[in-house]
DNA sequence: CGTCCACAGGAATGACGGGCGG
DNA sequence: CCGCCCGTCATTCCTGTGGACG
């Protein structure tokens, strides 16, 4: 009866009734109507930037919170409900959106501002200063109020230092027809440390803070968002609950909650499941934790794989640097590759240890010495998996450790 | 109670590659 | 387009150190 095989996947798919109505309502970039439990820092965002209205500048802002609580959408909201307005009393006012981590230099900053208001600059070729002035001139000459919003602020700053907010701060001295205004999104609450203080002094004229989400808060925020995404009767209540508790856990993160959402839901509908329920949403939590650790092995450069390997091969729970160490120097010499020296070697077990890929721990053995115990955090199938795929890496993975002399016992 | 192991981890420096500015 | 500068990776040299052993 069915010609292919394929047939039955992509008929079932068809024929269940759909667990999504809307994917899109669930990624991270989707600007909901309403931001619930957000209303204190929109109203005062809001009355912040009102001034606009009437053609006066606005304070500068600058907005702290971490990861997932809300800063961008809300600053997103208010803007947009702003122009709207803005249009309505007639107002000149114009606001720009710039995320630091993607335009990441001081030329692509004044770059991306001056397209903005209508003056074009080549994307390279020209000094900062040049493009500053000619931001400056075009500003100037628009006469509007403008307001820009640099998201992630905390990239650029630590990439490149606090010099572009100086000028950005000072722009209004030299400008007569218009009027800047600056909100800054931070991720980083210790951001101040890092800004001459005048600085920051200037740029905070206002402060608004995200508190993270707590439990309750996460999820009625999924409740929101899942009467829009899944169709009716898709969901359990205790499925959100365990979302929200878990996205809690983890400084009341709503990103998280959302993505926990999404792969549960993606996870019921390949099984078929007809509702989404707690164990869907404990499987998205592994196949996300999952694929962040293959991502970022995929990403190590060689040696970082290599010692990686060398702790999956020496088989023991509690290895130190020098026993692995050893180890690596075998698997060097059977790629024919060169070796890094102990002390690099050292630091790049701790940058494993940082992104969680291993656990190491320094400890005093006393008379033998002081050293690191070193024990693998990632399944050893996900590592063979990983390593399996790569030729080089492959042949190694049944590599039986040289048992050397010094071995004691 | 001092010694001394087996490293940890900081500072200075070099090699290299890629983007910026002229 | 080319030189310069800056960030990253890696090496060299170094000082520091918790605690079992003698």
């Amino acid at each position: 009866m069915k010609q292919n095989l394929l047939d039955d996947v992509f008929d079932n798919f068809v024929r269940t009734k759909q667990l999504f109505k809307d994917r899109e309502v669930l990624r991270h970039d989707y600007l909901p109507n309403t931001l619930p439990h957000r209303e204190d820092q929109i109203k005062l965002l809001g009355a912040t930037v009102a001034p606009v209205l009437k053609n006066a500048r606005c304070s500068n802002i600058f907005i702290y919170g971490k990861t997932g609580t809300g800063k961008t959408a809300v600053a997103k909201y208010v803007l947009s409900h702003l122009e709207s307005k803005a249009k309505e009393y007639g107002a000149s006012v114009k606001f720009c959106y710039l995320n630091c981590r993607i335009t990441n230099s001081e030329y692509r900053v004044f770059a991306s501002l001056s397209q903005n208001i209508g003056v074009l600059v080549p994307f390279t070729g020209l000094s900062v200063g040049e493009v500053y002035d000619r931001f400056r001139l075009g500003l100037d000459s628009s006469k509007t109020l403008f307001i820009i919003v640099l998201d992630e602020i905390d990239s650029l700053i630590k990439n490149r230092g606090d010099g572009i907010l100086y000028e950005l701060t000072r722009i209004n001295e030299t400008l007569s027809k218009s009027k800047l205004s600056i909100i800054g999104i931070s991720n980083d609450l210790r951001l101040k440390d890092f800004l001459d203080p005048r600085v920051f002094s200037s740029l905070s004229e206002e402060e608004i803070v995200f508190r993270p989400y707590n439990a309750n808060e996460l999820r009625n925020i999924l409740f929101e968002r899942s009467k829009l995404s899944f169709n009716e009767g898709s969901i359990s209540d205790s499925a959100i609950s365990i979302a929200s508790a878990l996205a809690a856990a983890e400084h009341g993160d709503a990103r998280r909650a959302l993505d926990l959402l999404r792969v549960a839901g993606e996870v019921a509908e390949r099984n078929g499941d007809k509702i989404i329920i707690d164990d869907h949403v404990r499987e998205a939590e592994k196949r996300i934790e999952q694929n962040r650790i293959i991502d970022a092995l995929k990403n190590l450069t060689l040696h970082s794989k290599l010692v990686l390997l060398s702790v999956y091969l020496l088989k023991k729970s509690n290895a130190t640097t020098g026993e692995i160490y050893d180890l690596y120097n075998e698997l060097c010499n059977e790629l024919g590759v060169c070796l890094l020296t102990q002390r690099r070697f050292g630091t790049l077990i701790s940058e494993l240890d940082a992104m969680g890929l291993l656990n190491a721990k320094v400890v005093s053995m006393g008379r033998y010495g002081r050293t690191k115990k070193i024990r693998s955090d990632v399944s050893r199938s996900i590592i063979k998996d990983v390593f399996i795929i790569d030729n080089r890496l492959g042949q190694l993975l049944d590599y039986k450790p040289k048992s050397t002399s010094k071995d004691k016992k």
